[in-house]
DNA sequence: CAGAGGTACTTGCACAGACAGGTAATCCGC
DNA sequence: GCGGATTACCTGTCTGTGCAAGTACCTCTG
């Protein structure tokens, strides 16, 4: 075939929309996290998705799910937040391969701290980002999503 | 305030969402695009840039914005794909401290291999994420937006 | 035309991530 | 209960990225 698919271009489009939106937030999540309390996003993912899991204890594994990352990512990634005093792992008695990890009060108090920084410079990235004519459709569509929450 | 902010909460779920919809996508391009054809998305990226544009060349900011990089990562990247004979820089003759560069004859056949994948792996990993339910919403929007080119 | 200030790219360095390979614990068929 | 396959996590190594500092060039002012 000598020319494109229509559809493969649209899907090509979003795609690039939808990771220009991605990289804006990121980057401002990074820089705002990281000058505030010296947490990258990922840190501050894997906090928040601690906090919000029942026990507040997890294993590695759904760690890794949760921050889209690597099992040597996440082991790393624990062993930094553990040598800050944030959270702390332990073996868990039924399957002694599996190691939990557990939010401290400091990791508690510190995901506190980070949070309104977190949420207000979320909502001042999407503010930008809808004055830029490619992505305010998608920011807006982000707005009327409804349910649960991904990547637990 | 004791409790959290509805809107916040709301925005946090949409970007956790746009965040996991967003790794499926490039770590599924990652491997499709590596196995293939040894190339990384945003080697890609830069590529395909690069095609889009009408005189086939762009400097060196332009390109670092497109992928969404900073400046030092493009020098590096371009260095890459120039090692590798894809693109080539020349010194723009009006102003010399900017660098163009510039799809080779190889860049372009091996984006047009290369294209058929990336467009193959994100039409099915749309199908795929459509399949989840958190996801399912943000996959349909996705497929309606309209318009220009974001990251450009 | 000299010099200050800004811009475009490159380089040194440190850090986080992926992959491959390793160890310890569990599960399963016999 | 023994041995093989699988699972969960950790570690060595390499690659890619960002930041800060450096170089070359342009522009503007006097």
């Amino acid at each position: 075939m000598g020319i494109r698919d229509d559809a493969a271009e649209v899907r090509a489009r979003g795609w690039r929309t939808l990771a220009a939106l991605h990289g804006l937030i990121d980057t401002a999540l990074e820089k705002a996290l990281q000058a505030e309390h010296r947490l990258s996003v990922v840190e501050y993912t894997v906090l928040e998705a601690l906090s919000r899991q029942d026990g507040w204890h997890m294993r590695m594994q759904q760690l890794a799910r949760a921050a889209a990352l690597s099992s040597s990512a996440t082991t790393r990634l624990v062993t930094r937040l553990e040598d800050r005093g944030l959270l702390s792992r332990y073996l868990c008695a039924d399957d002694r391969r599996g190691i939990y990890t557990e939010l401290t009060p400091e990791g508690r108090d510190l995901l506190t701290a980070a949070r309104p920084v977190h949420d207000a410079t979320l909502e001042s990235t999407l503010a930008r980002a809808a004055e830029v004519p490619e992505l305010a459709p998608l920011v807006g569509a982000l707005a009327e999503l409804k349910g649960g929450t991904a990547g637990a």
